[in-house]
RNA sequence: GGGCGAUUAGCUCAGUCGGCUAGAGCGCCUCCUUUACACGGAGGAUGUCGGGGGUUCGAAUCCCUCAUCGCCUACCA
């Protein structure tokens, strides 16, 4: 069976096989592989939009946090990974109402509850595609607990949360400017407005004063961007302290066109220098002059239309669409000579992140949340260390931001969603809040009770996912069990809108924070450093890398014959330094390709080599420990454990590419390079020493599969089982994925050792180098003759003869001190070893002497710069004593080097 | 305007407390189809650590400054 494996590695014929094993076996379940003594380990997944299909940013994501509750998995804590969608509550809104819009009709036409149904069974059929296509990743979440924000439970929390907020004066409804989209006919949070630079213009008008001139001035001039609003104008604003102006404040002016008479208002938002120092108020639509309109009583008059026309307040404008009414206006200001000029202008403007065009600011009455005491109270978490972020900088950024909050606008004029459980009173015309619909007023008892139509913004559900989910506000078992959450994984570009509103809101439910860490990770860019997005073209498929297709990527077609989910996800996670981005392209993922098939290929030798000489179990450390174990097996069990504390430290500190790295350093260089090479001589040899090399070698590979499990789930969990056959075992009757994690065993630790093997290898290579450099077939055997400075070096190297022989491909060694160079023979000095390499044919004397020339170069520059360093005073007082005697020791070996390169040098003259 | 990040080999990036001749992967050059793997093995070449100044015995690393790129943020006069 073992030997069936296929040379390559095919991921597709093996992860979905794997992943349903799992599922079949529980492995996913929470709590599945705790040990008793361990604490609880839970993340809350980022919920994805119910609408959404799954892009590189998910797969980053997803691998980072699948990781993580593996790893701790693994190591027996009570896990948790908490699954599930978000119903999105614009985006969805959107997909729906353009489905209407094929069909000709819309959602006014189809009338509310219809609608809601419609989408409801929209997101039943072909919603959710993303949580299967999650699995595909091998995310390792409990399936079975999965959550949707409009589930009934979490409705609950919604209204109760909403309800509490409310009695404790923290939710209060409002007559307030917010963001309008004219489009999606809803107010949005600043969060859902991107702002962007644009190419505009700044037209100057000019406004006359009524009853003639004042001091020789009978104009104020004016400047605006969007001169369609000057029908709303109700004053003109200048500074008090304005000298040009001064003279002018009480007095009025009159609008073109309209013919209005508006006064000139002293306010200190006019900034004498900016523009003319005059500024045009139009209270109902911008931020500022509404606030100038308050303070001056000004009143409101809406001139653009929640549609987007202009009202009747716009005269013969009225109806007009208000860009349409620009252009015309500004013909018509131009004809009575009003309009003065015009500049081309870069400006910020905010655009519907969902529907794109320029936001209207219009003033409406909408739900707000009261931030500021929310804020007050979440600050010292994080301050605190509470709530810790990693990288540690965007503390900084979410406090500065929760130190300026705004009240939040939570009321969407939308239907799908949460519907605002706030009722009017048909008589009294009070308000009442409740978690379920009242019969009747609790203000004045009566029953003509009306729901407020709007529904909250999504996010407000979203904040409280940690602990919804858990079934707050029950209390249940599973809240008592997993909250707070261990680590929440994410993207920054939501820290404000979700993090920090997580934080909030489960500090004032449940007076707990909702989760210790906050991993921040980079945003996955294109080759060119560009963000990747669909409507772009940049973007790579997760799916077409894992499980092959063609991908079209920056206008070219790029035939992807399917990496392997964990392919895909080591790529990611070696890539993942501390929060910097990540720039791909669709042949980066042959990285983790190449590896997969590395490890693949050490698991087939492996199981070659135990069907040949089977062993009778699996092998335990003691297993190990009790053989008789050769310099290089006592190496890599060493190794093994550099391995295991580097893996394991990197994944605390959540440096995701350091323990990719680690795993592979160890995998690659020291398992299959070296050992896995010397062992093939091992078992050739048979005997003892063939029973040892398997020994040690299964027991190193069953570690270091269960090192790469979190990162590469499906390859390591596979040939574990297979492995788990080889001594007569069955498989799939226990899963890798709940074993335990490695811990180091001090038992192996040897610091000595590799010091010792590092300059074997010196040798070995050295040899190989040489035999390469006299353009010599790999294979070609040679004489070495190893000359020593003294017996006891001779000695110590002279019990590593055969691991020289094997490796170096050598005929034969010879070892001593004082050894003399060979006739014919190449030199190569490694410390204080001189190596003379026998050559029978024509030596290339030339590159010989000029790879002498470079290495002395070398040294004597690495020398002269120790010499000077000891040479001065400074140094020896100030530097750390250690630090003084490492230079001291390590001059004195490189001057024995550099005497023997050049007694070579001279040698070859 | 303010803030943050980045700038290290041809490319993508590591480099933790300032300390040994600055590393990896890809690509490149040479050799090797050796019974785990050519998605491989062996060997090799490749650096003004963005520029300039400073601190220090010593700087890729700390400070100042400039440049370039990116992200976030700011009341659209």
């Amino acid at each position: 069976m073992a030997l069936e494996l296929p040379k390559s590695y095919d991921a597709k014929a093996i992860e979905s096989d794997v992943y349903r094993r799992w599922e079949e076996g529980g492995c996913f379940k929470a709590g599945a592989g705790k040990r008793p003594g361990k604490p609880h380990y839970a993340i809350a997944i980022p919920p994805p939009n119910v609408t959404g299909v799954l892009h590189m940013g998910h797969a980053l994501n997803n691998a980072l946090q699948d990781t993580l509750i593996r790893w701790r998995r693994m190591q027996g804590f009570d896990t948790l990974w908490q699954p599930g969608t978000d119903h999105a509550g614009i985006a969805t809104e959107a997909v729906v109402a353009k489905q209407l819009q094929e069909e000709s009709t819309t959602r006014e036409a189809l009338g509310r509850d219809r609608f809601i149904e419609r989408v409801w069974a929209w997101k039943e059929q072909s919603g959710g595609i993303i949580t299967t296509q999650l699995r595909k990743l091998g995310s390792s979440c409990d399936w079975s607990r999965e959550r949707f924000t409009m589930d009934e439970g979490l409705s609950r929390a919604v209204r109760t949360q909403f309800k509490n907020l409310y009695d404790a004066g923290l939710i209060y409804r409002g007559t307030r400017m917010v963001n309008w989209s004219t489009v999606l006919k809803t107010a949005l949070s600043d969060d859902e407005v991107i702002v962007q630079e644009v190419q505009g213009h700044m037209w100057k008008l000019r406004y006359r004063l009524v009853g003639g001139p004042i001091a020789g001035v009978d104009e104020i001039q004016v400047e605006t961007t969007r001169p369609e609003t000057f029908f709303g104008d109700l004053a003109v604003a200048v500074n008090a302290k304005d000298e040009r102006y001064r003279a002018l404040i009480g007095k009025r002016v009159r609008l073109p066109i309209v013919g209005r008479d508006i006064p000139i208002v002293a306010d200190d938002h006019a900034d004498p220098e900016k523009g003319t120092g005059a500024v045009k108020i139009t209270p109902s639509h911008d931020p500022n002059d509404y606030e100038v309109g308050k303070r001056h009583q000004l009143g409101l008059l809406q001139v653009i239309g929640f549609d987007g026309r202009m009202t009747a307040e716009a005269k013969h404008f009225a109806g007009m669409d208000r860009f349409a009414c620009r252009k015309a206006l500004l013909k018509e200001l131009e004809a009575s000579g009003d309009l003065l000029g015009v500049t081309d202008i870069t400006h910020a403007v905010g655009h519907s992140e969902r529907s794109k065009e320029p936001i209207e600011p219009m003033v409406t009455e909408q739900w707000f949340v009261k931030m500021g005491p929310l804020a007050a109270r979440a600050l010292p978490e994080t301050i605190s260390g509470a709530v810790a972020f990693h990288p540690e900088r965007w503390t900084k950024v979410y406090c500065n931001w929760l130190e300026n909050v705004r009240d939040w606008c939570i009321s969407r004029q939308i239907w799908w969603g949460h519907r605002i459980p706030a009722w009017y009173c048909g008589t009294c015309k009070q308000i009442t809040v409740g978690i379920d619909a009242p019969s009747t007023c609790a203000h004045c008892g009566a029953r003509d009770l009306a729901q407020d139509p709007d529904v909250l913004d999504t996010w407000f559900s979203s904040a409280l996912w940690p602990f919804s989910t858990l079934g707050w506000p029950e209390a249940t078992p599973e809240l008592a069990r997993y909250f707070p959450t261990s680590t929440l994984v994410t993207d920054r570009g939501i820290i404000y809108f979700w993090v920090a509103r997580m934080v909030m809101a489960s500090l004032f439910a449940l007076d707990k924070k909702p989760f210790s860490d906050v991993y921040i990770h980079g945003t996955v860019l294109d080759e060119r450093g560009v963000k990747m997005s669909k409507s772009l073209g940049n973007g790579i498929d997760p799916l077409v890398m894992i499980e092959g297709g063609t991908q079209r990527y920056l206008g070219k077609d790029y035939q992807c014959s399917g990496y392997g989910a964990d392919a895909l996800r080591y790529t990611l996670l070696d890539m993942t330094t501390e929060g910097q981005d990540l720039k791909l392209n669709p042949t980066k993922f042959e990285t983790g390709r190449n590896f997969a098939n590395k490890v693949w290929n050490a698991g087939r030798f492996l199981l070659m080599n135990l069907s040949e000489r089977p062993l009778a179990k699996p092998p335990t450390a003691s297993d190990v420990a009790a053989l008789q174990l050769g310099f290089e097996e006592r190496w890599l069990l060493d190794r093994l454990q550099t391995a295991i504390a580097d893996c394991s430290s990197a994944l605390e500190a959540f440096r995701f590419n350091d323990y990719a790295n680690a795993g592979y350093r160890f995998f690659r260089d020291d398992l299959c390079d070296w050992y896995v090479e010397w062992a093939k001589r091992q078992f050739k040899a048979g005997g003892p020493a063939a029973t040892a090399a398997g020994t040690v070698l299964w027991y190193a590979v069953d570690k270091v599969l269960r090192l790469l499990h979190p990162g590469m789930p499906f390859i390591t969990e596979y040939l574990w089982q297979q492995l788990q056959t080889t001594a007569g075992g069955a498989a799939w009757t226990s899963f890798l994925m709940v074993s335990e994690f490695p811990e180091p065993e001090s038992r192996f630790a040897d610091a000595m050792i590799a010091p010792r093997m590092d300059e074997l290898q010196r040798i070995v290579t050295a040899v190989r180098n040489i035999r390469n450099q006299q353009n010599l077939p790999d294979g070609t055997k040679l004489t070495v003759v190893v000359a020593a400075p003294d017996a006891t070096r001779a000695q110590g190297l002279s019990s590593h003869r055969d691991f020289l022989i094997d490796r170096g491909n050598l005929l034969g060694i010879e070892i001593g001190a004082g050894l003399a160079k060979p006739a014919t023979s190449v030199t190569e000095v490694i410390g204080d070893l001189k190596l003379h390499v026998a050559l029978s044919g024509v030596i290339d004397l030339e590159k010989l002497k000029a790879n002498m020339v470079k290495q002395i170069a070398g040294k004597e520059k690495s020398i002269s710069g120790k010499q000077g360093r000891l040479a001065n005073a400074d140094y020896i007082r100030a530097a750390p004593p250690e630090q003084v005697a490492d230079t001291r020791g390590l001059l004195a070996k490189e001057q024995v080097e550099l005497a023997n390169l050049k007694e070579t040098l001279a040698g070859l003259e």
